[in-house]
DNA sequence: TCAATATTTGACGAAATTGTCCAAACTTAA
DNA sequence: TTAAGTTTGGACAATTTCGTCAAATATTGA
């Protein structure tokens, strides 16, 4: 099964707009080299780039955000046994605060 | 509401067992002085204490380790409108990674 | 109270993280 | 093939993080 990180989402967005790492780089305002290793992997993404990238990719940020959230859960526990009651109690408890 | 994070639930049970910071700090092969931190959310908990002390303070690790989890998650994702679809999404990749 | 024990605080250094710069490698179109 | 534009690699500095150490403070029990 295809693992489809959060680097491989945002890469595809911009090919398919066909737009250069230059120009959404110096929107998101970081060096082309950093937005490119962000795509491949190689280092984690901000939370500051989301809001712009929904932008300048006209990509619905709640999509952007989840997918964002979803990889690196992944990365951080991807280890441990019970991560899926972790989630589900992180979830509860964010129902909780939000009343 | 109060807010139970991973340092006040790890405090709580160290105390109902009596143990001094001392002895569950060395167990851990720590710095009393770092686990005091942990206790007290100064400093994050590292995944590696998680099951000496699921060990040292006889408690299941499922529930640590999901106590730790969803504190994580707050700090981490606190800020993000849309974090309660970010988990489902990792959820929903978990369960098809599982099989 | 006093002494022993337990806990907290803050300065410190080592190591990891983050992003930049710039040169190298790759791609595309004429 | 060449030239222009795009992407990648890696050395580097700045910042942040992690844990230790030692001193200060708080707690406990006789």
């Amino acid at each position: 099964m295809k693992e489809q990180g959060f680097g491989d989402f945002i890469r595809r967005m911009r090919e398919e707009k066909n737009l250069p790492l230059r120009k959404v780089a110096a929107y998101l305002d970081i060096d082309t080299s950093t937005l490119s290793k962000v795509e491949r992997g190689e280092r984690p993404a901000s939370p500051d780039y989301l809001k712009p990238l929904s932008i300048i990719l006209e990509t619905d940020l709640k999509v952007i955000q989840t997918t964002f959230i979803a990889d690196k859960i992944n990365k951080d526990f991807g280890g441990l046994e019970h991560l899926t009651e972790g989630l589900k109690e992180a979830e509860k408890q964010l129902k909780r605060k939000k009343k």
